[in-house]
DNA sequence: GCGAAGACGATTGCATACAATCGTTTCGCC
DNA sequence: GGCGAAACGATTGTATGCAATCGTCTTCGC
């Protein structure tokens, strides 16, 4: 095992008191932006400097993303940012090819009123940011499209893994909005009219096919 | 929220030094294992003395497993053996219920030759363990039988996934062994067979089949 | 010049000490 | 006696200090 690149060299620490569960977050949403590269060196000092806190809570923190699995950590040597190759990119789309209509199938029995009410407003908003052309809503219109059925569906494992898997995906893709907007939320409509009728094989079939359409417009990001 | 039962009052504590990962897996093995009930309040000092090291590994250990699911932690509080419903538990099932048959299907096709006969001797063993009535040594094979086919779709993330299921499975779940025992290891059989042929949808029915199976042979411990 | 062994610097691992917070109890007041 | 507030004890959160380990550089020997 070899040293790649030296410290974070990073700007804008913030000077701000974090628990551990939240400079988890944090730490995350920086590997995620790529403000931290796959690969690069993360010692408990820069962090803690970084985010204004002593080397105990970033240890902590460090073990959660280790679990997670966005960094590794070799004992008595360092903490890295993971590398996903090409191969284990391709691998998180599988597994959320069987696990989101899962999700979707489920949400159509265990969906509450509320529920549908949240994605009917969801859908709205983005199918009029298609409309409207104003594209860069739609990532964070899309996340909560799928989050919010991931607890419709009522299955806290499931929508914890499926959270987890969608960070990661998140973090290695970048998707080609414009090609895709239309057909998504078109899709994403005949998802929820399938949640309203309770027709659970309707919302699976649908939803795999939204999500192996959603897949072929990926592009993987760091490509080496 | 009340503070339930108070400190673990368990023997054997051990007094050897273990690091943070070791840590993480001895407390998930007690858990599992009962020894630390559902609910339970599990204090630093506590676990610190029992594996005798100081609270900090603990801590860490603790971070890890609040993320993997086995505590809960509640800031300034405790931290809390989880406690899964019979509705999470059975969702736990129903997500196994997709990803196993995933598993064999890309098994079928990225295996090796080394993975086929390790499933093969296990296979072997298990079903003269039946053979000759020599159960207890049935759950281990089973556990290394899916081990190993879930390495051997060489999808890592499906992997750590299913790890951690079968973990929660193993802790939620008894299964009544002697009534499966014999159909288990014919499907497991069946299941190698597919993975010979590198039949990938044949894999995928098969153990879609076996879950299927087992999952009626369960029993849910502690029912409230 | 080249290879190996020891010393150094940097970083992680861990134990201790102290601060912050929560639940409980006790005290005072009505 | 009942209610409210302050003090206490217990536990968690964090910082600091030191030991352990690893990689690298230097130096010695050939």
């Amino acid at each position: 095992m070899t040293v790649e690149n030296t410290d974070q060299a990073v700007p804008s620490p913030r000077t701000v008191r974090r628990s551990p569960a939240e400079l988890c977050a944090a730490i995350r949403d920086d590997v995620i932006l790529g403000v931290f590269a796959p690969g690069q060196r993360l010692t408990e000092d820069g962090l803690a400097e970084r985010f204004g806190v002593s080397r105990m809570p970033v240890r902590e923190a460090l073990r959660m993303l280790a679990v997670e699995g966005f960094v590794r950590i070799a004992p008595y040597y360092g903490t890295f940012v993971a590398e996903l190759s090409p191969d284990e990119a391709a691998d998180l789309l599988e597994i959320r090819a069987v696990l989101e209509p899962l999700a979707a199938a489920r949400a159509a029995h265990r969906r509450t009123e509320a529920h549908l009410e949240q994605l009917r407003e969801v859908v709205r908003e983005g199918r009029q940011a298609v409309f409207h052309g104003t594209l860069d809503r739609l990532p964070a219109l899309n996340t909560r499209f799928h989050t919010i059925l991931a607890e419709a569906s009522g299955n806290t494992s499931l929508n914890s893994i499926v959270e987890q898997l969608r960070y990661k995906i998140a973090w290695v893709y970048a998707v080609e909005l414009p090609r895709r907007a239309a057909d998504s939320w078109t899709e994403h409509q005949l998802i929820v009219d399938a949640l309203e009728q309770g027709d659970a094989e309707l919302a699976r079939a649908v939803m795999a096919e939204h999500i192996r359409q959603a897949d072929a417009a990926y592009r993987v990001r760091n490509v080496p």
